[in-house]
RNA sequence: GGAGAGAUGGCUGAGUGGUUGAAAGCACCGGUCUUGAAAACCGGCAAAGGGGCAACUCUUUCCUGGGUUCGAAUCCCAGUCUCUCCGCCA
């Protein structure tokens, strides 16, 4: 959510700012609403304190008048809660502000490259991609899930579902144990609120699973991402500054309608209705933003240097982050079969955009409420991760080598083949 | 699913129709004392929004939404959530 007083006293900045963003909505109307809101509130206030004091005088005499300024305000107050609601109907779907130092650009060509790393590996025979490995291994099986469930999901199974456990922990161990990150087990499930906390909700309503409950009352959700359960903890909280920055780190699956994006990656586990995914939410002082998010990064990255997976990372452009980042790295790993980067991570910070609809706040050192940062990362997509290994680890046979760091997750196998199962 | 109890400021917790925005305690901030700290003592301390260059001022808010009343934290209705007991259950 953004501070209707940055725009009313920046308007031309503000306007610039989120026309580099692929953003449709009019904002054209917010001044005069805003001024409207206002002059309302104004004329409201005023018959308040009138009938405040003829209560407080209790002259008899007075409460005929105090009946009909009742009236006066109800009308008034009626038009000012409209006005009010097309207001933040409207300022509520416009996109965070991008940072200062992130690239202007409309698509993702206009992404700029920060760093390449790890060894490509030349192969000597053609590279198989994952699904090609999985269903000759037996191992991943996308007909299955056609048959239970039906297209974009998959049925992992024996040691491949094993790499996927191991992945899981894997990176959790990482995160808690060497990056300060706690663990949690959160619901799946996110009610409205929290949906339009992190602002899933109400522009991006069509990507998410709405869960069909049995009473009609508040709707619920299941998670895109464990960000929505994990960022929404601080909700409507005032946090103690002693008690930042908090890092939170999860392991949940992740449901996405995937709409619009039919015809994409329909073949493979890439771009699935299901998937699991190590997530990691930081809420910070807000001054801290932007060094939590290297600090974030970073320890995306990690896991991947201790995978020995090559990958880039990349600042997106304005145009091609998410909704609520003001700066996003998207890290995006080696695929041999497809001869590209794919993404495999995403870390965002979101500012104070996030907290503003949360309504999370800390105690600064002058002891002012203000509102937190916050940001998320995923640290890392657990499918694609699998995916990353299967294709760079493969060997020609079609099986696959673990890679050392999850041996020990893995009942110290070294490698996974048909043979061999 | 059945029966009760409850929801008040960052937290705990008083308060049943008229200076109650709300006692008290904790926490927090400032000060005195101290070599320093603690303790003790003194003072301050809710939020959101509107107006004003500012000092300041006004409005709203005691779970949410309606209602009664000149006036509601307090009375009435509906809803949400929490707790306790019983039942059921991984």
């Amino acid at each position: 959510m953004h501070d209707i007083k940055f725009i009313r006293d920046n308007f031309d900045i503000f306007k610039k700012k989120i026309s580099n963003r692929n953003n449709s909505a009019s904002i054209e109307n917010i001044l005069n609403l805003d001024k409207k809101n206002r002059q309302l509130i104004f004329e409201k206030e005023a018959l308040e304190k009138q009938k405040k004091d003829i209560s407080k005088s209790k002259d008899k005499k007075m409460f005929e008048i105090s009946k009909e300024i009742s009236s006066k305000i109800k009308k008034i107050s009626d038009e000012q809660l409209i006005t009010k609601i097309e207001l933040e109907k409207i300022i509520s779907a416009i996109p965070n502000i991008p940072h200062s130092d992130v690239p202007e650009g409309t698509s993702e060509d206009k992404n700029k490259i920060i760093e390449i790393k790890g060894e490509i590996k030349s192969k000597n025979f053609k590279p198989k991609s994952h699904y090609e490995l999985g269903e000759k291994l037996g191992m991943l099986d996308f007909d299955l899930a056609t048959k239970t469930t039906g297209a974009r999901f998959v049925f992992v199974k024996d040691k491949l579902a094993m790499m996927e456990r191991a992945l899981s922990n894997f990176m959790i161990d990482v995160h808690t144990l060497e990056n300060g990150y706690k663990e949690i087990s959160p619901p799946l499930f996110a009610s409205e609120n929290s949906m339009y906390g992190t602002g899933q909700l109400p522009k991006f309503e069509n990507d998410q699973f709405e869960i069909k409950l049995d009473k009609g009352d508040e709707r619920k959700f299941l998670i895109p991402t464990a960000e929505v359960i994990l960022t929404n903890i601080v909700k409507n909280q005032i946090i103690k500054l002693n008690d930042l920055p908090l890092r939170l780190v999860a392991s949940t699956p992740c449901f996405r309608k995937e709409a619009g994006s039919y015809g994409k990656d329909t073949r493979g586990m890439i771009r699935q209705h299901q998937f699991y995914k190590v997530e990691l939410v930081s809420i910070v002082e807000n001054t801290k933003c932007l060094d939590e998010l290297e600090r974030m990064t970073n320890c995306a990255t990690m896991i991947l240097d201790k995978l020995n997976l090559p990958y880039r990372k990349i600042v997106l452009c304005t145009g091609d982050m998410g909704f609520s980042a003001e700066k996003t790295y998207d890290i995006e790993v080696w695929l041999p079969s497809e001869s590209k980067y794919r993404e495999i991570s995403s870390c965002s910070s979101c500012g104070t955009f996030q907290s503003r609809r949360m309504n999370s706040r800390y105690k600064n050192s002058k002891n002012e409420n203000v509102f937190t940062g916050t940001l998320n990362g995923s640290g890392l997509a657990v499918g694609r991760t699998l995916i990353a290994i299967m294709e760079n680890y493969q060997i020609e046979d079609g099986s696959i080598i673990i890679p050392e760091v999850l041996r020990p997750y893995m009942n110290n196998m070294d490698k996974i083949s048909s043979i061999s199962s």
